[in-house]
DNA sequence: TCCGGTCTGTGCGCCATCGCACATAAGACC
DNA sequence: GGTCTTATGTGCGATGGCGCACAGACCGGA
């Protein structure tokens, strides 16, 4: 079964270094479910109906739009989770989650979560662990969008979604690029043509694919490797 | 005694509203220290020593300096707490807090916090929830940094301040907020200068009064008032 | 095979901010 | 009162991104 062999070869890394016992015990309250491209999982303000732990699959977290705009704040994979207010005891999120690329994940549903969370406290201590990289990572994210020029913002904002990916070949048109990153869409389509002149990646009507990985972490800002270096340092 | 005075004028709102029982509890393992203006209290990477709830000081959270410019990402009163990751159990933090308002404030080793927090339920809740407030502040931070003009950022700080110092008057040079916004110091002076002109505040050699509060309101972004009323509604 | 929608590319004037350089002003210290 | 330091104000060309408009390119369905 596809879905059998997707989780058995990428698991989520937030469990997997979970003690087999309470690793165990997680998904012994999971479902697996199949998560399809553009699914909208929460909307701002909306009530938590389920956490998520993806293992192949990735998310987009945009905020509300703000004078008519929003912005991607996060990009979850299989290193992260959905839900994140729950271990906080909070049943409502603010921000707007969709499905990025399809594929399986563990869900939870919000009841039993905290059960869950009671019952291990190495998940506990591995989501608080998550909570404190993920605030970081945002702050960084501020700096990143006020200083970074959109060639260098996009170039990262490409590896990181390779590593979600877990492939060098995912969909994502420049209309809804300039929509994560805050931008127009003219603006992503220029500073993409001359990532492509330079042969560092391919695309075609939303098709795109990492030609040069090397070269894109080049044309990135250094945020790409710090925010991956705080998550290592916690997580790792 | 100048401290008794204060501490009894301003409690700190994250204390405040907790039953009597745990607020005294808490308050028991605190001193009350006066912290100095530009005092530094935490670098990016080391540990934390101390957890400060401040009565009627203020503090200016800042990125780690990202190709030579740090950026201000959390200004925290006596709404708020110095010393977040300790709540989820991590004893570093990655950022710089410095005192920008000088005053009094409760203190707390960061040895004996867990206890108070093992101790208080209604502690672990509010801070817990103090949390998530901070988490979407910083998000919508990013949104305001991207897509709002210095001038809006600029009024916004002001207002953000004024509540924060308890008074119309308060301290910073623009070079300061140059730091602190992530422009440059003419930037600041050019922002200042048109409110200056439109009488909604005075300033002269880094002391600066706020004039005219409406009219600050009516030319900062709506992100001062939305920020706010995140905190009333899960902490007000 | 043609048509319509979606995706991508280009041109143009505008604006906020940048980087740099220099000018003035207001305390502070002697 | 003179000098030094810190704080603020101004000028100028460069640049990254904006808003708008339109052109071409590709794909799928009738």
């Amino acid at each position: 079964m596809q879905l059998e062999k997707n989780t058995a070869l990428f698991d989520n890394r937030l469990l997997a270094s979970l003690p087999d016992k309470d690793h165990r015990q997680v998904l012994r309250c999971c479902e697996s479910v199949e998560l399809a491209l553009d699914e909208v999982i929460n909307e701002p303000g909306e009530q938590i109906r389920y956490v998520y732990f993806p293992t192949d699959c990735f998310f987009s977290l945009v905020t509300p739009p703000i004078d008519h705009a929003g912005l991607e704040v996060r990009l979850v994979g299989s290193e992260g989770m959905i839900g994140t207010p729950l271990v906080l005891g909070i049943d409502v999120t603010l921000l707007r989650t969709v499905v990025r690329g399809a594929g399986p994940a563990w869900r939870m549903t919000a009841e039993r979560f905290p059960e869950a969370l009671g019952q291990s406290e190495a998940l506990q201590t591995r989501l608080n662990r998550y909570l404190f990289v993920l605030t970081n990572q945002v702050e960084q994210m501020v700096a990143c969008t006020r200083f970074h020029v959109l060639e260098a913002r996009l170039a990262r904002w490409l590896l990181m979604t390779q590593d979600r990916a877990h492939s060098d070949h995912f969909h994502a048109t420049h209309e809804f690029l300039a929509l994560l990153l805050g931008v127009r869409r003219v603006g992503v389509t220029k500073a993409a043509t001359a990532l492509q002149q330079r042969n560092l990646i391919h695309y075609s009507r939303g098709d795109i694919r990492v030609l040069d990985r090397a070269g894109l972490q080049a044309a990135a800002c250094g945020c790409y490797g710090d925010s991956e270096a705080i998550y290592e340092r916690f997580l790792g």
